[in-house]
Formats: structure tokens, sequence, C-alpha cells
DNA sequence: AAGGTCCTCAACCGCGTCTCT
DNA sequence: AAGAGACGCGGTTGAGGACCT
């Protein structure tokens, strides 16, 4: 059976949408609502197919949709949920209100796709624009963190200890795993659902150093140090004890992230009610 | 400063699925 | 049950702009 194309394409434009077209396309939906997306442009009196009007609002003129970067809590669950889910882009998109599938699809190609591959190759250049964005890679030397309090468990269990590009490497983004934020976005999907504690979920469970973490707590006066030197003893103290290789983000060297890297350990402590130093 | 390269993201395309008849 | 229409989804494209050399 051949299949009937989408819309009568002779006459209709293509190509982006011009605002007066917003306009129409957003008064007549307002007005009517959009029921019959294939109608809908010959009664709202646009040149465009149903297909293309749908798309245009689902994407762009829905009113409750979120524009702007992606926060870093968005990008860590949009990872978190891409290797549950994979490239079911509409599943990903319905846990994290307010953005669209496309929209998650294109920064998940442009930039989170990086940062879940664990940065294996070497960006070519330097970034072109400033990311906050930071995920470190570590083979594991594990002390496995378990137990059997679910409030507890859960946090954790979102980070991967393997992928399928790299098995056997710990993809460990410590910033999305504990910070206060993040669970609580997190709470709609992974660290509230039972199905995270599943027995696939249970592997898991998180996997790192946990003299790297006490290293780490061990700097007195932090906020004193210079970034400098923050900088270097973050990266030698990961380096150190994650078996001495670190792949990081465009971003993982700038301060901000160096002395957010700490607090994040540091917090991470509480969570974990780990014994104090 | 200019040309080339790369990145971003809105939009398109085609296929699968659902619904109606 | 089967055909047809409509919708939704995921992959891909390409224009525009940022960045590099």
């Amino acid at each position: 059976m051949v299949r009937a194309p989408c819309c009568e394409k002779v006459g209709l434009k293509k190509g982006p949408w011009t605002t007066e077209e917003d306009h129409i396309l957003t008064s007549y939906i307002q007005t009517h609502g959009y029921g019959n997306w294939r109608a809908l442009p010959k009664r709202a009196g646009l040149l465009r197919c149903g297909k293309s009007c749908r798309l245009r609002w689902t994407n762009y003129l829905r009113p409750d949709i979120k524009r702007g970067n992606f926060t870093k809590e968005e990008e860590d669950l949009i990872i978190n949920l891409h290797e549950k889910l994979g490239n079911k882009w509409s599943a990903i998109a319905s846990n994290l209100p307010s953005r669209t599938d496309n929209e998650i699809k294109n920064v998940w190609h442009t930039h989170l796709k990086k940062r879940a591959n664990h940065y294996i190759e070497e960006p070519k250049r330097k970034p072109r624009r400033p990311k906050s964005k930071t995920s470190i890679r570590v083979e594991p030397k594990p002390v496995t963190i378990a137990t059997s309090d679910p409030s507890t468990a859960t946090q954790t269990s979102s980070i991967p200890s393997s992928t399928p590009t790299s098995p056997g490497w710990s993809h460990c983004d410590i910033s999305s795993s504990f910070t206060n934020e993040t669970r609580n976005m997190g709470a709609s999907y992974a660290f509230t659902n039972n199905e995270s504690m599943d027995s696939s979920s249970a592997q898991d469970l998180v996997e790192f150093d946990e003299s790297l973490l006490n290293e780490a707590l061990s700097m007195e006066n932090w906020d004193d140090v210079p970034m400098d030197a923050k900088a270097t003893a973050q990266e030698q103290s990961v380096l150190n004890h994650f078996g001495g290789e670190l792949l990081c983000s465009d971003s993982f060297c700038e301060d901000e992230n160096i002395d957010f890297w700490l607090r994040t350990f540091m917090e991470s402590v509480e969570l974990h009610d780990l014994p104090e130093l």
C-alpha cells in the first residue's frame, strides 16, 4: 500500500516559521484548541501542513515550554533516563516538564552524548562556549556503598557502573548524584522509584574510592586555598584514587567547578552517613 | 579582517502505531 | 478483519551563527 502524503504538498510553505505565522497559529489554538491537526492549517488560514503546525506548536509555541539552557540537573536527569530508556525521547521528555522531545534530542546529540560516552575521544578544539557540565570517567577501585535503606540507596542508584561503550568503567557524575536539587528533581523518576532498586539497578550502586573522599575532606580551610592549588589538588586526588585516568569535560578544570566538586563530595558524606574522619 | 570550519537547533521526512469505519 | 486517515516518534538535514586560523 502506498502511503498517502501527510498533506497536500503543493502550495504549502516549508522552512522557518515567521512571527506572523506563529501568531496565527497561536491565536487559533488559543481560541479553538488543537483537535484536528490536518484540518487546522486550513481553518486557521495557514499555508502549512498539519504536521508542521503540530511540530511548531509542540516544540516552540506551547506556552508551557521552558526555553533556554538546560540546567545541570536537567542534563544529568536526561543522561540517567537515556541510560535507562535509550532514544525514547518522548518518554524522557515526559520526565522533564516543559522540555520537548526535540529539544532533548538536540541537547543529547550536541552535548550529552559526549558526556555519556565519557569523553573517550579528546576534544579536538577548545570549547566554543563555557559549559558548566562536569563529568569524569573513573576506573573502579571500588568501595561499594550499599544500604538497605531505600531512601539512601536510591540516591545513588542512578549512577551507572558501566556503559555499553566502555564496559568495566564507572561513569561517576558526582554532581548529579548527590546534590539536593538533583535528588529533588530525580524524585520524579529514579530516586524514589521502586524500579530503581530492581536487580539490574542494584548493580548501579555507586562505586567510588572512599579514600578520595577522605582526602578531599582532609583539606582544611578550603575556601582559603588558591584556585590553582584547588585545581591541582582536586585533579591529583582524582587521578591518584581512580586508577590514574581522568577524562573530563571542557570545563572540568574551571575553578568554580573544582570548588563545586569538593562541596559535592562533602555533601555525599552527609547523604551516606559515612564515618567521621 | 576574511574565509573556512564547526556547532546548534528548528524543521523536515519517513515510518510505526493508533483509531475509526 | 482490513483499509485509510491521523498522529506521534525518532532520525536527519541545513541555515545561521559562533569560533578558529
